[in-house]
DNA sequence: ATTTATATATTTGGATCCAATATGAATGTT
DNA sequence: AACATTCATATTGGATCCAAATATATAAAT
């Protein structure tokens, strides 16, 4: 398959947003949610002169979001031929989550202690919320119920580190949230780890991150390694 | 301090040596390795023409270079106004040794049942070396004993991710290591890895790695933070 | 003398141009 | 027909050029 989500032309949106030194920063992203979406698939060409176009830029502001694109582990160069859309695979999605549970166990415990009741209160808010929601806002309300909950810990390397390996989950996600009862047994365990939260226990807490996390992993992993497509 | 690491010109030796596609990787490097030497200092103002004269190319190359180079974290944009050498602090530096402690042992856990009794006598040769070499010899024996300890692991984003964090780690090393005692009780905690590592006992392993790195982030630590030098 | 306004110069960010490499088609040879 | 060679084309990587923004210097005003 090609990349032929680069032909919905949208440069009246962005080209002129931010003028001078951003453009960049908005490619880069809506070329990262692109390859998190599924709309650019691995192994895709990213073609510079055609996201130009897309973009209503020059190839430059391209180059410029293609290089960090790289170095977040979302495409690779290979010298003289361009871009490709990084492959996907088990063994990927396996050590992503490992990281995760390296990282977010780390953040949390270290967040625990300086969590207050107010930011438990508001992550309960998201949970109850995210239990109506639809899947279309799952993601993001997920996403913000773990991030109120391990901002605390202060540590801006490693809040970005897991802003990037949870991006990398995503490519993955995408996939199989849909189809899995996968939000249910996901409920219970964010409830448990509020808990834990409120207590202040720092190892109970962790220990319930860890689970939902590798259960999570394991979740998509047996699901991947089945369904030969993606 | 100003950026006068870029005056001595030495574009004789990079410019001609990989033609096409390869210079802003050498740049990179070249960069990365006056951040982490110190010979560029925190706030040092990152010129793109004298960087391009400096490496006798034009800009091009050094803007890619120095994008990637902000997604490593050794440099910083702001708009409109250019780069600038990442600031170092006590915490900053407290960071990177817990990242450094959760990524380390994630890989020494997955690496301990895959090592062969060849790579054990490879690292131990790497120590004997080590407890006899200089002070110069000393950070690059290091790492290529850790790195062969870690490589089995076969984690291609955790390695990267940990070699990342060494890199980052290293900018602080360069101030201590002169100073301090710190070789002789790395001598002796390696030697510990290496024998949990022959008995394959993942646990012990991992609690002497931590240790490890653990009480060098310690050193450091109070070392930067009672010195306010540098 | 200090401050404000204005003009100038430097620098970044983006566009365009050119060279080196790779891709692909056409042609020729066996 | 299969394969190698040559030539045309497309694409990347680098250099140069231009515009927008910032910093610096100069002049004017209080």
């Amino acid at each position: 398959m090609n990349a032929n989500a680069t032909q919905r032309k949208d440069q009246g949106a962005n080209a002129h947003s931010g003028r001078h030194g951003e453009q960049a920063l908005e490619i880069l992203q809506a070329l990262r949610v692109d390859i998190i979406s599924g709309e650019l698939t691995a192994g895709s060409l990213l073609r510079q002169q055609l996201l130009a176009e897309r973009f209503g830029v020059s190839r430059m502001p391209i180059r410029e979001a293609l290089y960090r694109l790289e170095a977040e582990g979302f495409i690779s160069f290979t010298p003289n031929k361009g871009a490709v859309v990084a492959p996907v695979s088990a063994e990927d999605l396996r050590e992503i989550y490992e990281m995760r549970v390296a990282a977010e166990t780390l953040a949390l415990r270290l967040a625990v202690p300086e969590l207050t009741n107010t930011q438990i209160d508001r992550a309960e808010d998201l949970q109850i919320e995210m239990e109506k929601a639809s899947l279309t806002e799952f993601g993001t309300l997920n996403a913000a119920f773990h991030r109120i909950l391990l901002l605390p810990c202060a540590r801006p390397r490693l809040l970005a580190h897991i802003e990037n390996l949870e991006n990398a989950a995503d490519r993955y996600l995408r996939v199989t949230v849909a189809t899995l009862d996968y939000a249910g047994k996901s409920h219970s365990e964010h409830r448990a780890l509020l808990e834990a939260c409120r207590r202040r226990d720092q190892d109970a807490a962790v220990n319930c991150l860890r689970q939902h996390i590798e259960e999570g992993g394991e979740t998509l992993y047996r699901h991947l390694t089945q369904s030969a497509s993606a």
